[in-house]
DNA sequence: AGCACGCCGACT
DNA sequence: GTCGGCGTGCTC
């Protein structure tokens, strides 16, 4: 006798087993279902049909009804989120949340009714004067239909007291009174000028053909789709999703972040102009009843586009024909809270479930990507020209160990790059300063030579640790002392290096008194729409120099802006991530592409302690191939992904002495769990040894296969039974090692 | 002894 | 989340 694993909606986390009476119907995974609890009745979603705890089978209360005789969430997405819930070690009632959202599944947010009035009989002119005089507020609403040529309107736009006066008029046979379901819609109030497929150049012709045969291919591949900034990507996913919807089937658009979805779902609707509800918005920044309502216009069919960030992945989509990720490449898709998920990664495998095709599009795609291109399990289409014709803008590398040596405090801003900024101001041009600022986990630099001191097995930055006063590899458990010289140039000056954006700020209003500077940063973001406000005033150029970190080179163009300067590109390469150097590549070639679109040509200037370095110096020639050639040769050599993957088992406590204790017991029990071909590191403590009042330990595993390794980390977790004060968390494919 | 209140753990 | 059990402490 199988038994119905339920997840009890409510802020509770429960779960529990209930039997499943013949009278109850078809009850399967993903269906909603009414259930006894306690004394009461509750309300839940079907986890798994499966044998009961053998505790409990003789006492299982059973189902009371089964809600949905269809289920709510597909076989397809259940299948996805058992898959998720395997490899990222998390509870399948975790990853089944954010499939179902909380106010879809507890249903006490529901459809929003509003009153409508029906214009049914135009009056003629005599009855409208004839009603002005007996009922003057009657006629006046009557009036509004003849004079705005609507044949319907929300009753409140008539103001206090309009029921009466509607029911007057509908008494009279001239309206009629409905109830309707409004939509409530996130974008409303905005307007959508219709754009027109733009002709495309043979090299998008060639994508888009790639796309769609694709799209019709019996056994279906991922198709990267890479091409550099400015080469119209966006007109290529637009076509493909415009056959798609053409053909009857909908079409899933993933965005890296949040602030970007306004920007896509702009692109699409416009597109879309002749069936504006066609095109959805999913993401975590709804308000309760945007989400109830988006996600019944998507599963319900009348939406079947949707824009959002990874976790529309989860979209309840009917149908899918297609699946965009832009900007596949972005670190943003991956989640750093449970379930750690990586959305494109999920975006891949729904694919291959749903039968659908997949794109994933990037000027640098990630070498997880490009690897896959190679190795031929995904397709490959390029676009190498810039749609507008104009050309790369000019990449200059400064090297700040012979810039203003002699320069008194910090060397933040070189002569170079300040003489440079005084230029563009004159010429009424705007200038972006980037101050690549990731973590605060501390590298040591050479100020004289520029030497990074890093692992001799791994490559990586060493990270330094005050409390033991050493260096430490995170991939490999790697400690040496700290040297006291640099041991390239025997300079004794060598430090931690560091400087934060505030700082940079008041040097630049020092040195350009004149200028309006404004300051982006992860500060400024917490305010609601700051970072929004701030771009808009930027594009409206009143604002002549914006500083910030990486989150001002996504996805936005600024006509205006003819310089681009990254202040301290050593700052997000040397810091203990395999992915460091990876990303400052990215990150300069994004920005490079923000600087001179439109008709002025840009200029990118970078500021950097170490000017032979590979992602700088790729960067500077926008060599995206060459970039991933080498930097797969250092890969490969030293066993790094996308060759292997990493997991990371990070153990939290109050008390510094758990947290290290427990690390190291659990440390010890892995050793003898790991399969073959894998490797684990010593506890060590994390980068970011103490954070929200808690101390933390953690261990890297490495090995050839993410799931081996989560299920033997997920098996020593739970046998382990870790108190109230120790909390433990497994991130698998690990894209953050703060 | 009898009753109010509040905390804590179970809910299949 | 919500309910009820039980312990504490106060009053009759």
């Amino acid at each position: 006798m199988l038994a119905a694993r339920i997840l009890v909606d409510g802020q509770s986390d429960l779960v529990l087993d209930y039997g499943i009476p013949p009278e109850a119907g078809n009850v399967r995974p993903g269906c909603r279902v009414q259930i006894p609890l306690r004394n009461r009745t509750a309300t839940g979603t079907v986890l798994t049909l499966s044998e009961p705890d053998p505790a409990w089978q003789d006492r299982l209360k059973p189902i009371l009804k089964l809600i949905d005789p269809e289920p709510l969430i597909s076989p397809v997405m259940m299948d996805l989120a058992a898959w998720a819930a395997d490899y990222y070690s998390v509870a399948l009632d975790q990853m089944i949340r954010c499939l179902l959202p909380e106010t879809v599944r507890q249903e006490n947010t529901s459809e929003k009714i509003r009153k409508m009035v029906h214009l049914e009989k135009q009056p003629t002119r005599e009855e409208l004067d004839a009603l002005y005089r007996k009922a003057p507020r009657q006629a006046q609403m009557l009036d509004y239909f003849s004079t705005t040529e609507q044949k319907a309107a929300p009753l409140s736009e008539f103001g206090p007291g309009a029921l009466n006066i509607a029911r007057g008029l509908a008494g009279k046979g001239f309206i009629s009174l409905r109830e309707e379901s409004v939509h409530r819609d996130p974008m409303t109030g905005e307007q959508f000028a219709p754009s027109l497929s733009m002709k495309l150049n043979p090299q998008q012709e060639k994508a888009l053909e790639a796309v769609t045969a694709m799209c019709r291919a019996e056994t279906k591949r991922p198709v990267l789709l890479q091409g550099v900034t400015g080469s119209g990507k966006t007109e290529v996913y637009l076509q493909a999703v415009s056959q798609i919807v053409q053909e009857g089937k909908s079409a899933l658009i993933m965005v890296p972040e949040i602030s970007l979805t306004p920007q896509t779902v702009q692109r699409f609707k416009s597109r879309f102009a002749d069936m504006p509800s066609s095109v959805a918005v999913l993401h975590s920044l709804l308000s309760d009843g945007e989400r109830f309502d988006e996600w019944h216009a998507i599963r319900s069919g009348k939406a079947r586009i949707v824009v959002g960030p990874r976790s529309a992945v989860f979209a309840p989509l009917q149908n899918l024909g297609l699946i965009i990720v832009d900007e596949e490449h972005d670190a943003s898709y991956k989640q750093e809270s449970s379930p750690r998920y990586h959305g494109r990664d999920l975006a891949v495998l729904r694919a291959h479930l749903e039968g659908c095709a997949v794109v994933l599009g990037s000027a640098t795609p990630s070498l997880e990507s490009i690897h896959n291109a190679q190795t031929g399990k995904y397709a490959l289409a390029r676009l190498t020209e810039r749609a507008d014709g104009q050309q790369l803008p000019l990449i200059r590398i400064l090297d700040m160990k012979t810039e203003g040596k002699n320069k008194a405090g910090p060397n933040v801003l070189s002569e170079r790059l300040r003489m440079s900024i005084d230029r563009r101001l004159d010429r009424g041009e705007q200038v972006i300063l980037l101050l690549n600022r990731r973590g605060f986990a501390r590298s040591i630099q050479c100020p004289d030579c520029g030497h990074v001191i890093t692992c001799m097995h791994c490559s990586l930055p060493l990270t330094y640790h005050r409390t033991e006063d050493r260096l430490m590899c995170h991939l490999c458990g790697f400690k040496s002392l700290v040297p006291r010289t640099c041991p390239e140039c025997k300079s004794a000056s060598i430090l931690l290096q560091g400087y934060g954006t505030q700082k940079v700020e008041e040097i630049l209003r020092r040195t350009f008194p004149a200028a309006r500077i404004t300051r982006v940063d992860a500060d400024v973001a917490r305010r609601k729409n700051a970072v929004r406000d701030i771009l808009n005033q930027f594009r409206a150029r009143k604002i002549d120099i914006l500083l910030g970190t990486q989150m001002i080179a996504k996805g936005l163009d600024f006509p205006g802006v003819t310089l681009v300067g990254v202040l301290n590109a050593d700052l997000g390469l040397y810091i203990p991530d395999p992915r460091a150097g990876e990303r400052t590549f990215q990150l300069l070639t994004q920005v490079a592409g923000r600087a001179g679109r439109g008709d002025l040509s840009g200029e990118v200037i970078i500021q950097t302690f170490t000017p032979q370095s590979p992602s700088l110096q790729y960067a500077r020639h926008h060599d995206t191939d060459g970039y991933a050639a080498q930097e797969l040769e250092v890969r490969r050599a030293f066993d790094l992904p996308p060759f292997t993957h990493i997991a990371v088992l990070t153990i939290r406590s109050q008390h510094e002495n758990m947290a290290e204790f427990a690390t190291r017991t659990l440390g010890a029990r892995l050793r003898g769990m790991l399969p073959p071909d894998t490797t684990m590191t010593d506890p060590m403590p994390a980068p970011i040894p103490r954070a929200h009042g808690q101390f933390r330990y953690q261990i890297t595993v490495k090995g050839p296969s993410a799931r081996a390794i989560s299920r033997a980390l997920r098996k020593l977790v739970q046998e382990a039974g870790l108190g109230d004060d120790l909390t433990a968390v497994i991130d698998v494919d690990a894209m953050s090692f703060m």
